[in-house]
DNA sequence: TAGTTAAGTGGGAAAAAGTGGTAAAAAGTG
DNA sequence: CACTTTTTACCACTTTTTCCCACTTAACTA
């Protein structure tokens, strides 16, 4: 898989599909990719391998008895659900992960490296603006990247 | 059996009667399984083998004795009972459960990989709710699953 | 700039999944 | 043993999903 980049606005219907940027889909390669729940109210999308990796990380130390695990399990691993894309390159997102997601028509396509993330486009410019200011104070934090 | 994943929005009925979701039910690939109390007012359900691993751990370190063990082996292994899928892909979920789980219209199912858990709707979306902070604190703990 | 191809969007029909109800059987009760 | 209540099995219907085709818009090429 190549590195995955790229802001793409698109549209989801109200079927559910959502025209994936060719760009993306010939990056990934596959047929299939892992969609589920994210942060910030947008989904994430993975390729099966990046998404074995995912899981398991995240799998690795949880427990069905600690609160915390339940709540990160719950979260990311649950709602998982492979989904294939159509013959004209569009992926059916679950009913679930729409609704999580508020994602009713614009949406905007993110190529974040190894996985992607989609959004509704006003959830989206929303959060670009609440977190401006928050997103100068991070990105000082990166101290070690030098000219 | 594959990891269950999914987030599924299923109705019961007066009967106790849930709809399976199919993906869940081709995955499980059996006619039956395990029914019992889980946390935070959800109910649990596992495979055959599933629910035989669960339960041996569980009691391999419980002592008829100990108040603690009482506790947990009434709450995870007295109400459990194995319950089969009708023709049409439901199971009929027994009234005590209903009732501990505050099950009546609208319910929601979800795969956690090993196992499965079945949720009241208001009861899930309150449980969500509540749990958000927490859960975004627990997330921030996984410092090491990096792009 | 016109023609051609590729990308993205929308909708209908068929299939699958989910839901509700009735009747028979079984279990429980007096 | 008769009666009531609950459970099970079956059938019919509704809703959702999937698959396929057609159209629109954008991009590229000559």
């Amino acid at each position: 898989m190549n590195l995955l980049t790229g802001e793409y606005n698109n549209t989801i219907d109200d079927k559910g599909r959502v025209s994936f940027p060719v760009k993306l889909r010939t990056a990934v390669n596959q047929n299939v990719v892992m969609v589920t729940k994210g942060l910030d109210r947008c989904l994430w999308l993975f390729t099966t391998e990046e998404w074995e990796a995912f899981q398991s990380k995240l799998m690795s130390n949880a427990s069905m008895m600690k609160r915390s695990s339940l709540n990160v399990v719950r979260h990311f691993i649950a709602p998982a659900q492979p989904v294939e894309f159509d013959k004209n390159g569009r992926l059916s997102i679950p009913q679930s992960l729409r609704e999580y997601a508020n994602l009713s028509k614009d949406c905007v396509v993110l190529g974040i490296a190894k996985y992607m993330e989609l959004w509704d486009s006003k959830t989206y410019t929303d959060y670009l603006a609440e977190s401006e200011a928050d997103f100068r104070n991070a990105a000082e934090e990166f101290n070690d990247i030098n000219f």
